[in-house]
DNA sequence: TTTACATTCAATAAAATTGTTGAATGTAAA
DNA sequence: TTTACATTCAACAATTTTATTGAATGTAAA
């Protein structure tokens, strides 16, 4: 094999993996999978799939390398491969923000411009806990919750938060998370929470990123996991 | 707009970004501006394509933000829009090793598996540069020594590498770096040496991930360059 | 102005990617 | 075994991506 043979499959090759990623609802299967490992079910309802579609865009991304799956009774559980697809994930968001002025010029719509002023920053949320002079919600499905959250969360899912809200102390500022900057479900919350007048803001990272600084959280134990590799 | 279609255009934006990255050319051109800046005719001849097609590949990178151009005289200029674009790059680059072994493998076999033991660290080459007991030489064509090079380091592009080799010192060993991973000059010119009763060996970091790590380097000033931004 | 030439454009055909449908597979519980 | 059901497969049409060709554009030097 001459040197232009050889450096023509070796950009394919490297070319196989980021077709993988090149895809919008396998981007969007990639943020849920930064959250934990889902059945294919799972992954269709909240990415917005046919089942079908969903199986064969996982897939794609098993045969990457990208994703592993491990089965769990009736339930195949997708997971990503390790670390590093969750490092090259959260890269490649940051350079769409920093390159695709339409990114945040969405989110920027979408949320008004106005909790800009709610948010608050991981070291601010950590003084604050430590004070005891906030409430951390997680308003992410029960399900991602259980799989893993910031340690002192209180599960109070987005679906559900209008009913629960009586529950949330009144005397405390309320802090709200969810998936991460793609995600608008802590939006939506602290918008809902400051009308019934709470004090709420938002946490500016999402659990994966948090997860991802070394910052404290609990993680569900025992099942569906792989023998950890290294990234 | 509702939280569907919300998500949906956001998570199509950032593909949009991601696709870009993902054909086999657009990532040999990327390699290739990793070294400096460029015009089409010379992207098309190094990684062997037509200068349309080239041309065409190249404005795929600058729409999708990740590539810029600068006009010098008749030709026009591309060049990576900001470190952030490099860093992605290596990332994915670095994902590909990881996750593809097809990559590594194709890599084993082009290189015998011999020259893996002459293989050196930055650490190791700034040691013995110290000493100077290396003679470092810079295999890529001369254009890209000329944009930017390690300091120390003297060109002896591959194609002449034949003919100039008489004027290399036989007293000291001699270090080959070309322009990274991917990159095959520098084991053929190690190869090359050994051959010739010179003591040769490769430097493992091309040129790129040399000036990455904020190493010691020389760059040409003051032609076609933009005004600094951010990443 | 004219000329040279680097780059881009437009049109086309070939190839690859995508979503849908309904049927097939395979595992676990009954 | 049989049944239930999570997941995958196969086939198709629609869309998107890609390389090639030759012409068009635009800038700089003559």
């Amino acid at each position: 094999m001459n040197t232009r043979d050889f450096k023509t499959s070796l950009y394919k090759q490297l070319a196989k993996v980021t077709k993988a990623l090149s895809n919008a609802h396998r981007l969007e299967i990639l943020d849920l999978l930064a959250q934990g490992s889902f059945p294919v079910e799972y992954i269709a309802e909240h990415a917005n799939m046919s089942v079908a579609n969903a199986s064969q865009h996982l897939q794609v991304l098993k045969k990457a390398g990208l994703a592993d799956t491990v089965r769990d009774g009736k339930y195949i559980y997708y997971q990503l491969f390790d670390k590093s697809v969750l490092e090259t994930w959260r890269a490649l968001r940051q350079l769409g923000f920093s390159r695709n002025h339409e990114i945040s010029e969405l989110l920027e719509d979408y949320r008004n411009r106005k909790d800009q002023l709610n948010l608050i920053s991981s070291d601010e949320l950590l003084l604050k806990l430590q004070k005891s002079e906030v409430y951390l919600i997680d308003v992410r499905p029960e399900e991602e919750y259980n799989l893993g959250h910031i340690t002192e969360a209180n599960s109070f899912p987005h679906k559900q938060l209008r009913e629960k809200m009586q529950e949330l102390p009144t005397n405390r500022e309320i802090v709200a998370y969810c998936r991460g900057p793609l995600c608008l479900m802590a939006d939506d919350a602290v918008e809902l929470l400051n009308q019934n007048g709470f004090v709420a803001s938002r946490l500016e990272k999402g659990f994966p990123d948090w997860a991802a600084g070394n910052l404290p959280i609990q993680r569900k134990t025992d099942t569906h996991q792989k023998k950890q590799g290294e990234s």
